[in-house]
DNA sequence: GACTAACCGAGACGGTACGTCCCGTCTTAAG
DNA sequence: CTTAAGACGGGACGTACCGTCTCGGTTAGTC
């Protein structure tokens, strides 16, 4: 039996000391940096869609089952190589004023997502469609880290007065992100700041007149 | 060549006559049917994922190449099965109140969205990810059915005053249909006419303290 | 390296004292045996060409090396617990008469053959054709064995005058066994012991019309 | 389903004429050719046991589905390229005299032995023994071909007076031809015409001594 | 009524990737 | 120095679909 699939969930979202067995050869880490090398690798030339286990093992020098051992399925492979290159550095402004966190944090979200990490992550909301076991690590993973980056920035507003203390931040957070999701899934205009800026003022404002 | 694929776009968007050759053997209506019935058949049971040409010919008892003539591709395949079927009714409210008109919109597209038709989309939007040409059909079809419904909505608004007049009507397009794909594809929350409300209701409104 | 492989030749055929390295942990005899058992196991419940050295080390819960270290290879391995399983106990008759001692060495063989002799005897030779290093082995342990014994049988006929003097030996023993292995390897008739009694006399007194 | 494998004893052994399915594309006898060819060329460069279906698609240029579409197996594969190959010459000599008769008969049949054939014939006799299915075919088609040749030589030698009325045929044959095989198997000794005059003439005459 | 063109089903074709199995080697900690 | 455990690179397995192709057989015009 495998030695359970290091779901890159526990590794990446906890400190849970990833107990490797007392006996038998341990792993590899350069077959690991390998593999996630090579992900990253044909991420970048290739794209999503052409990605392949066999390509991955080819690229990696490494066997099939090498990377059968450790991850699950393709998305899952992709997810750690992503996550654990992109770790991270999700800007959390905090300058006093929840207008100009937001605007800092979606004009970051959008330059990203015009870089190679797009297409990467379209590639993975669409497998998480097949896949469900999938779904959940990508939202544990990769979805909960924005979310609670963004829900930090909007508790801090309403900390400050400059939201409404009923707001219901969970919708705000879908609002917020979905739009930027959908403009990125479907592709009908640009992710650019100006988008960002418009998105989050006209969210906090409203787009029933004011000052009736 | 074959005889211009139906473009599932043309057939729906425009009355435009399919040039049918002037000598030859017509379509066939019965197998344009079956492959189209086998489509909603597999896409019911065995899910979007598990649908391939090779099965629906299976299944339809129709030649692989029957269906290659017509259809470029299986997302266009299921498109056209998919709009055909769920041809439409799309609810385009006039209550006179905008509120109550967006309100009206969003409760039926979640429940519709609880049905089958949810992980239908959400495949259809899967494919379009890997297939840039699909995408660009999905969009012009699917997509902008939805979003031309829904500007209606607001331009009926924004002339009876109930919304600002410089909204931008896009944005907001992308924010309100943006928070319903987005919680359809991460799937981290219910599409319930609760949320349908909340989401109207805040984005009318903003987060913003108001009367300040 | 290994420390020379115990060459179930050496163990069976000859005195030959099994070095022992001087220091260090000695071999484990249950090991040693759990092996051999978990071998005549598979043999007998799977067969012969299900057996793997893997499924072998997982069914004695034995190291793969530790098999790799002591036996080089499958069939050897096979062979070494074949061969001490069913040691030995070959018939060597002697009735005074040839003919006798020949119809009961063969029916011997036959009955044997027809228990789980036989399709271990087929295996092994089958492997013995791909592994010409085996092939070696088991004509010295096994073929060596039975063409001796009956050689003996057959010197003994010569010596009291019922076998020509001038008998080829060799081609004689070639013709009987190779009667009998032929019937075991294409099965298209049985191996009873009316056929272990017209091989002998049909092979003692020829097929050419007599005392012309 | 696959069209009825052309399990190569159909078509060697009778007329019948494998019937074509009226629809689809017909067989490509250029695939079908380069298959055989590939089979013949590993066969003769590489050997009997490293030739694989992956090795044998890949030199002809051909895709694995179409060798399995056609073939159950590697050794029938293997067992139509050659029968087809050495199809045949299988030598019935008729000089008038039984011993004359076999003599040619089996040392022609050592000579070739001598040659690819050797190997090839071993190769298949051992994976006869692992697949029962394929046992049956290649007694069906080599192995009978070879006794059934015999047979009328010996018939020939029973009609002539130069044989016993009442010997076994049958038990004659496996003598014979058992000896050839056990020779060819164990690889103890030659395969010369040394080895089948004496074989020959020490089974016509017995072991026994003459005129008592 | 024959010809021609485009259709139809069936299914074979060269490919690519899948996920599994086992090979023989290696690298640990424990005895 | 052996042991059990088990990861490693490798390679073949047999299967599923891909999109293309090639048959014989329809089914309409057009000549």
């Amino acid at each position: 039996m495998p030695p359970t699939h290091n779901s890159s969930k526990d590794e990446l979202d906890s400190a849970e000391a990833e107990v490797r067995p007392v006996r038998g050869r341990p792993r590899s880490e350069d077959s690991h940096e390998a593999v996630l090398g090579a992900v990253l690798d044909i991420l970048d030339k290739e794209g999503y869609g052409a990605l392949t286990i066999e390509g991955v093992a080819r690229h990696a020098g490494v066997g099939k089952q090498t990377i059968y051992r450790w991850w699950k399925s393709k998305p899952e492979l992709v997810l750690e190589a992503y996550a654990n290159h992109s770790a991270s550095k999700l800007p959390m402004p905090d300058k006093g004023d929840v207008t100009a966190d937001l605007e800092s944090f979606f004009c970051g979200a959008c330059k990203r997502l015009n870089d190679i990490s797009g297409p990467t992550m379209r590639g993975l909301m669409a497998d998480a469609v097949y896949d469900p076991e999938f779904l959940e690590i990508l939202r544990d993973v990769l979805i909960a880290k924005r979310r609670d980056a963004l829900m930090q920035v909007l508790a801090r507003g309403v900390a400050r007065g400059q939201l409404r203390a009923d707001a219901d931040l969970v919708v705000m957070t879908d609002t917020l992100l979905g739009a930027v999701w959908y403009r990125l899934l479907v592709q009908h205009a640009k992710l650019d700041s100006r988008f960002a800026k418009q998105l989050v003022n006209d969210c906090l404002n409203g787009y029933a007149p004011r000052g009736r």
